[in-house]
Order: C-alpha cells, then structure tokens, then sequence
DNA sequence: ACCTGAACACCGTTCAAGT
DNA sequence: ACCTGAACACCGTTCAAGT
C-alpha cells in the first residue's frame, strides 16, 4: 500500500502510466473524504488531486458509484484490521475482546467520520452490483462472529446460532459509532472519558444479556 | 407548463402565493426521497415537482442544507410519533414497550430507508447550525428515556442515570435498524419473520442486560 | 494501452425583472 | 411579498483525438 516504489526520484506527473491511477485515485478519495466530508467525494476534485484529467478515472472505474464502491471496499478492510490488532492485544475472555473490538470499531469511526458514512451509505452505493463490497463488509463482521465464538467456546457467552448474536453485539458496537459521529448523543462526543465509558456501558449490558441468554 | 385553467377544482398551479410554498417543498422532497432515494433530493427537482420554477425555494430556505435540514426535521417528528403510538397500545411493562419501541423505529426505517439516511446522515446536514433539527432529534431521543425511566420506577430497569441507559438502549435499537437498511445483515432485510426474531433477540438480550445492572 | 480536451446535459445559486 | 428566466460556475459522462 505504502509507495515504496524502486525509484524515488520519480514521484508523481507522468508516472501513473504504470497502472496505479487507480489506487492513486482510492488514497486520493480518501483524503479528500477526510479533509472535505462527502462534498469532497466529486470526481473531478479526485481526479485534479491525482494529478490526472477528469476524463481519467473511467479507465479505471465505469462511474462514479464505481470509486464510492472501491473506496468503501478499501475502508471495510482497513476496519477489520483496526478490529484484529484490537483483539490481538486485549485478554482472551470474552468481555475484554468484545470491548477492544468495540474500542477499535469506535476509534475508525471517530478518525473517519466521512469514510465510515461512505462505507455504510447504501445510498451511494448499490450493495449488490459490487460483489467484492459486499464480501468486504461480511469479512468485517466476521471479526465479531469470532469472538462471539470464541466466548461461546469459553462458555462465557451463552448457547445460540452465533450469526444471531453477533448480529445483536455488532448492531450495539455500529449504533454507539453511527450516534457518536452524528453527535446525536448529547455532551459524548469529544470526550474521551464519555465515550470510554458510554462504551465500556454498552458492552456490560451486552454481556450481561448474551450471558443471560445461556442460562434462560 | 402544465396548466390548469381556473376551475376551482384543481388544487395546485398558482396557489403557492398562500404560503404554502415551504411545507409543499418539504412534502415534495419526502416524496422525491422515497421514490427516488438520496438522487432524487435535487433543488431544481423538488421545485419542479412543487409546481414553481427552480429559484422560488430560495424564497423559503436560505440554500439546499436548509431543505434538507427541514425534510430531517419532519422526519423526527414522524419517528416520535411513530413510536408514541407504538408504546402507547403496548402492556406498560418494560420489556414489551421496549419491544414496541425498537418495533416502531424499525418499521420506520424499513419503510422510509431513504429518509432514514438523509436524517441521520450528518454529512449532508451540519447539525449545529439548524437548532430546530436538533430539537427535533432529541424530543425523539426523548421517547426512549421515558421508556428506561418508567422501567426504573417500576423497578425492572436498574438504577443509573436515565441518560446513560437511554443511549445504550438507543444505540442498540439504532444500529439494528440501519444495519437492516444497508442490508449488511444476511438474509433478515425482506423476511419479516427473521426481523422480529432479530428485534426481540436484541431487546431480550438489552432487558437482561439492564436488569443485571440493578443487582450489580 | 492510457490519457486529454472539448462537448453535452444538468445542478446549485444569484439577480434583475415581473406580478 | 413572492415568483420567474437568464446567467454563471461546476459536475458526471462521453468521445474523438493524441502519445
């Protein structure tokens, strides 16, 4: 990902002849998500800031919608890698995993508040005409099915089709992120305190009820 | 171009003069949201489809942001009442108006997937600047803290700042319901029987949840 | 094979002008 | 007071033409 190329003199211009526009024009999109929010998702700005012609980026993408879609891929992956070095780092019971998942879903949201919104805005994006999206999105969610088994094997976490309970831990972990960068949760936002402990919160809760679900 | 002579009968051309120009806008961009999705939300297209030429919404709002601040709005209010009606017909306990709250929510954003986005979509909206639309968001905000704070004074919810319940509770109900419109959960989105399954498994589990919270 | 520049239809916004 | 029509800058998309 990192443009460790063999020539660094050679940096930009004439250069993406080599066939990298196109992740030139993902990082791009990116950026300018990151800098601008989704009025700096236009494909002309993203072109301009890749150095190329407007007319460019359809050798790479069919249309706009198209970019949206590589650009959400890219953010999918980048979350279940957030979510991986989370669970890697935190205590192996089930409790811990769940709020370092958690942390770490919270933690992308806030850095890319544009990104995260792209990624689930269906909106802008037809789930189901880009296959390599979706399959992007599951491997996300795959993260929180492992250590939703993972507890189930530890019998922490009560007995239950683990997609179901995942679904019910995920949709906890993506309403705190999706209310937090509307700020729709009044006096959180902003502070690191709240929010450890809003989360901190939600997570008792839920393992509080998924435990119950074991024993009900 | 479309016009009607002056039969009394036909409700719509040169009537407008009334001031009646703002709530057309706002209903027309619903229609458009619903029929069309986020696409359909174009200035010149709502006008069109309000009868008036392209420039006469800037009469009643200062640009789009503001149209789409307003459409925002009315939605919240739509949502609250939504699930006013929901609680109101169900058993007083908490459990089951919990139910019928998460129930509600989600009927409204299976039903108005488009709007649903668009007022929660901060990024087309800077919530800061429209009060009345942050009015609204918490005045719906409200119906769930009236839910925690009857559960607590009939002792079935735990002590803890009502706030702090609400938001966990919000959160959960929240994310439910967008992950159904993303369609990122498989196989729920369109099976009726699935998506009472999953509600009443997220409320079991949140009930259970904040139950423990009392005896903890 | 990959990119450019002109062209087209269309949108958000403004403003002088109409009633 | 409220609305229209022309105008401007800008965007998504296409296509003939360049290298």
């Amino acid at each position: 990902m990192d443009n460790n190329d063999s020539n660094p003199l050679i940096q930009t211009s004439k250069r993406y002849h080599h066939g990298d526009l196109r992740n030139a024009l993902i990082r791009a999109g990116q950026a300018l998500l990151a800098e601008e929010g989704i009025a700096g998702l236009d494909l002309r700005k993203v072109a301009r800031a890749a150095g190329v012609s407007h007319a460019a980026p359809y050798r790479h993408f069919a249309d706009k919608q198209a970019l949206l879609a590589a650009i959400a891929e890219d953010g999918f992956y980048q979350l279940a890698e957030g979510m991986d070095a989370a669970t890697r780092r935190a205590p192996t019971n089930a409790a811990a995993q769940l709020e370092q998942l958690a942390h770490a879903y919270v933690r992308f949201a806030l850095d890319h508040p544009a990104h995260m919104r792209e990624m689930f805005s269906g909106l802008t994006v037809k789930r189901a005409a880009y296959p390599q999206l979706h399959a992007a999105a599951k491997q996300a969610f795959q993260r929180v099915v492992q250590v939703i088994e993972r507890g189930q094997n530890q019998r922490e976490i009560g007995p239950g089709e683990p997609a179901d309970l995942s679904m019910v831990a995920w949709a906890q972990i993506h309403g705190i992120a999706m209310l937090l960068i509307e700020d729709q949760l009044p006096g959180v936002k902003g502070n690191e305190q709240a929010i450890a402990g809003l989360i901190a919160h939600c997570i008792r809760t839920l393992y509080a009820g998924l435990g119950q679900n074991a024993s009900a």
